[in-house]
DNA sequence: CTGAAAGCGCTTACAG
DNA sequence: CTGAAAGCGCTTACAG
């Protein structure tokens, strides 16, 4: 590799110089500046950003963490992330956590050790006492999409309004009997995905039935599973809806199945709605009635946020911020 | 953050002896080792790798390069590779090119200034040449899922011989007019499968018929499209066909739909076979028959490649891996 | 406008 | 077994 020291002699000036060509900081002579660069070029020259970065404690590098990027949301979030990071010139490590908190510690840790200038994360949320802890140190951090009981700057969408939404549809269009698929209840998203449900039914006087309410609070990546078993038990057990609201499109993909294996169609005998809009939720048949969360802005709004607040000194101010999410009707609701 | 002084200092020893007990490479008395650990965690010390890695060069990082992580092939690619790479106190960065030759080089220039150990890159393809001087100066670098007409060590399936298989599959069960959606024939891979494709007709005696020759060259992510408008315009034309060959799922899943659209049956009036395996092709209305590739264990072993490319001085001997790929047959093909 | 020097936080021969 | 010193490749006050 060439250094600073072998382009300061191929220019014939001194690194310091060199360097202060290089970061366009100081005011330097045209002509040595161009000596320099043409140094620069010949030797193909790449500063060392490890000897950069000791020197300013900076790595220009943000970490992102998430459960799973098998999991259809991420991919989508992690474009949003890298693509503003680049504008920027920042670069972006990856790190899965499979739900699990100890690997979701062990990642923070290791990503503070390659000193990671910012986090963004999507939390395990099982246990959170170590991201209030960075937040305490001050260190940027931005949670996103799962919304945490602490002080800390976090972009998601209003999960209870989407479903409220979502079910009051339902409500409107004649559904009467709406079953719910209902989540991982650890999980503050689905927790208040559950209550919009709840809420909608209360304030359309429809009694809330418990044998309505299913799902397990499964974590695997096998998601259609959960909405498949959930209905199909339904089903066998010939227990009577019109209408499921499934809290995930994956989950919805599996109950859509599960009445096509009992005969029955969607939405002529039962109507689904998911949540998500996944990329292939409109390739699916019927194309799938849906909650559009913005995956691409969240991530890309959350690389924003993390940016800004590395530049600071004191990021203060926690604040969470609400994005816009949307009811997408499409074929499987009638 | 607190420095390797300041534990020494605490432990009333050397800063050498500090980072020799970490480095538990020397001889240390044990009870020295015993102060120096209880230093290190009461200030809980994290040793500052860009430090680190100025005196050995190496940053226990690696650089994965795709087109777009948002294509559903390479988040389980991803996986593979992060999985391994986290096993062996790895880190990795993802970059994305969008099919961009010039962002690929970019990506390559920025993540060698940021001393990554090691490279692993599907390629745009259009160009090499940045690939070949990579090679050339030993890098660690492995490229994967698209062969390339350099030398270099590459992890792909035998995308001709699949294809063969998927078509000769169709042909025994009796289809002859089978129409090929044939994918963007700038990458090696579709000509392969394009190949593949020809030949197995050639070899049952069927003739090869252009006009069953369907697709265009494009990059999109939409590739459901490309499928969808290939066989929409097949059946506009009244063409006839009993099977169509989709080089990717995504445009099995276009050519479904536009079957459907033309209130055909799947596979009843025509079979189609896809190519991929991605994980919801299962889910789909038929599920899919197709083609799987193990892109987990792709990147799984490009990791394990990677590594062990960097662990040597010399990387000699660039080798071209096959992986296995298996017809997998569901429901849309008769 | 430019150079010499110090220092970022480590590691590792070199002494002892 | 342990410490002092040099050096990894940069940047940036400090002089001049």
């Amino acid at each position: 590799m060439v250094t600073i020291k072998e382009v300061a002699k191929k220019a014939g000036v001194s690194p310091s110089t060199v360097s202060r060509v290089l970061n366009g900081s100081d005011v330097v002579a045209e002509d040595t500046k161009e000596k320099v660069m043409a140094a620069v070029k010949s030797l193909n020259y790449r500063p060392n950003f490890l000897a950069q970065g000791l020197k300013d404690g900076k790595t220009k590098t943000i970490g992102l963490i998430i459960p799973n990027i098998r999991n259809p949301i991420y991919p989508v979030i992690a474009r949003g992330v890298e693509d503003v990071a680049r504008k920027y010139g920042y670069t972006v490590i990856l790190c899965n956590t499979d739900e699990d908190t100890e690997i979701e510690k062990e990642s923070i840790q290791k990503l503070r050790k390659r000193w990671v200038d910012g986090l963004i994360i999507a939390p395990a949320a099982k246990k959170v006492e170590h991201l209030e802890e960075l937040e305490q140190e001050g260190f940027p951090m931005v949670v996103i999409v799962r919304k945490l009981d602490i002080k800390a700057n976090m972009i998601v969408i209003d999960n209870f309004q989407a479903a409220y939404d979502a079910v009051s549809f339902l409500i409107k269009t004649g559904h009467r009997r709406i079953a719910i698929v209902k989540g991982n209840q650890q999980l503050a998203l689905y927790r208040d995905r559950f209550s919009g449900y709840k809420q909608a039914l209360l304030d359309a006087g429809i009694p809330i039935e418990y044998e309505l309410i299913t799902g397990d609070d499964s974590d695997s990546i096998q998601w259609s599973l959960d909405g498949y078993n959930a209905v199909n038990s339904l089903l066998n057990r010939n227990i009577e809806f019109d209408a499921v609201f499934a809290t995930t499109d994956l989950r919805a993909i599996g109950a859509i199945r599960a009445i096509k294996d009992h005969n029955l169609r969607v939405p002529d005998d039962i109507s689904v709605i998911g949540f998500d809009n996944l990329e292939f939720s409109s390739l699916i048949d019927p194309p799938l009635s849906t909650v559009s969360q913005p995956f691409y802005d969240i991530g890309a709004r959350a690389a924003s946020k993390v940016l800004q607040l590395c530049s600071k000194d004191n990021p203060s101010g926690a604040m969470v911020e609400i994005m816009p999410s949307e009811l997408i009707i499409r074929k499987s609701t009638r």
